[in-house]
DNA sequence: CGAAGTGTTGAAGGGTTTCAAGCATAGTGG
DNA sequence: CCACTATGCTTGAAACCCTTCAACACTTCG
């Protein structure tokens, strides 16, 4: 059970260098995992958390429901994020997470996981760097759904997903699996699910991609790139306070 | 002088006790200030920056200016907030920070406010705290923008305002300045000023608020409330959850 | 087989934007 | 004191993006 196999260490490693303690450290700390179908909730809004949910394989989301009967998915999911911490560490869950696929999940207790980071001061300066990339994704879609059209909040999501997998290493050719309906792009994007089906359609006549089968090929990167206004600067993937380093695609 | 004048401190205070020597480094960490004045950016997207600021006074905002010369602001800076921790945090900045206001700030170094977390392991947990917290504002946000109408929007923000500014003690009664124009409402909840122009008429007209010479007087809160779907829970005014580890006496 | 979920398509309607103009206010300089 | 300008608020009309409603095809599954 080396890190392997494990994205989210595997993740932590791309940002940090890590020492053997602080990896055995680690590697005890997600001994405990847990398996969910699709379909089912994780945690709860409202729920009063004393364990995290690290992600190791599948597709989740987190999202809100509002009054009038919508949902709001607030991010999606991927090997290696963690589900809750939010909540973990404030206390109190304001989103529910949801799988979207069969999921495999690190727990961690909440005093497990603070101690640890007592004990090893870079990991707690890692949780706190996840928490702040989490901010990033964020501002970055409020940014789409507030100034962004529909077609361009499709492609923008579509790029931020291939670079997030290519980064977990879960992405090596121009296609993969988008395991979701469209209800669940259009719940991500503040869209219908409809116009979400109308807007891929143009995205296909287009020849920007293919999207069959819940899977995605992307046909044209660079014009996809165009058409989102698509700058990777946001996912920081170039590691905590390290060099710029400008990706091509 | 001590921390009657600075909301940053009186509001970690609120989330959690602090000791002695912990409310001495804090003011010792937050004597250099600096002052803007309206229309001025505090920091720029791209910077990589090594000094954090802090909201003494004033109003500001965090935006991203996007491909075709929108701007999308990311979020309202009120005294008590950090306006540039992920930058910090995370090396690189991905947001601007522009003065609505005249505005006061305390200027941190980096390195400085790293080593008071380490020294002060609680004042680490308040730090991860405010992430958390910016977090969860981002998360409504785009609840907001994805799923709620124009009105709702607005009338949303307004009770969100409401509640931050009281938390910080700079709310009493139920009026309060906003002192920015209708298009900064607009790039907030990705609107138009002509559309928030309109918006804000119906709500004058229907009794529920009075907005006259960036004056807000809130005439029927529970109107307003229920316009909005609004529930603070979000706002995580209740304080931080005891941390064990973090327990001194 | 029937039921449920998902993708697709069409038509109509509405919320919001865009474009344009007018008005008020404050600041500036002659 | 009066143009003159700049900024922000207001209003109207037209256009557009997206939603809503509805129907149908297709697949999966009990």
């Amino acid at each position: 059970m080396a890190d392997a196999d494990n994205r989210f260490i595997a993740r932590l490693k791309l940002m940090t260098p890590l020492g053997i303690a602080e990896l055995l450290a680690l590697e005890r700390l997600l001994q405990d995992r847990r398996e969910f179908r699709a379909g089912q909730d994780i945690v709860k809004a409202g729920d009063r958390p004393d364990q995290l949910h690290i992600m190791l394989s599948g597709w989740a989301c987190r999202y809100k429901l509002l009054g009038g009967g919508g949902r709001q998915i607030v991010a999606l999911l991927l090997p290696g994020d963690p589900c809750d911490l939010d909540g973990v560490l404030v206390g109190r869950q304001d989103t529910s997470v949801a799988t979207l696929t069969s999921v495999i999940v690190a727990v961690v207790s909440r005093d497990a996981l603070l101690s640890v980071g007592r004990a090893h001061p870079r990991l707690a300066d890692l949780l706190l760097w996840l928490t702040t990339l989490d901010n990033a994704l964020m501002s970055e879609r409020i940014a789409s759904m507030g100034r962004r059209s529909a077609r361009e909040r499709v492609a923008h999501l579509f790029c931020e997903l291939f670079v997030r997998l290519s980064s977990v290493g879960l992405q090596t050719s121009n296609a993969f699996a988008l395991p979701f309906t469209q209800e669940v792009i259009g719940d991500t994007l503040g869209l219908t699910s409809v116009h979400v089906n109308r807007v891929l359609q143009a995205l296909r006549k287009d020849g920007l991609i293919d999207l069959r089968e819940h899977m995605l090929t992307v046909k044209d990167w660079p014009g996809l790139k165009a058409v989102a206004g698509f700058d990777p600067n946001y996912l920081h993937l170039s590691g905590m306070r390290a060099a710029p380093t400008s990706q091509e695609g």
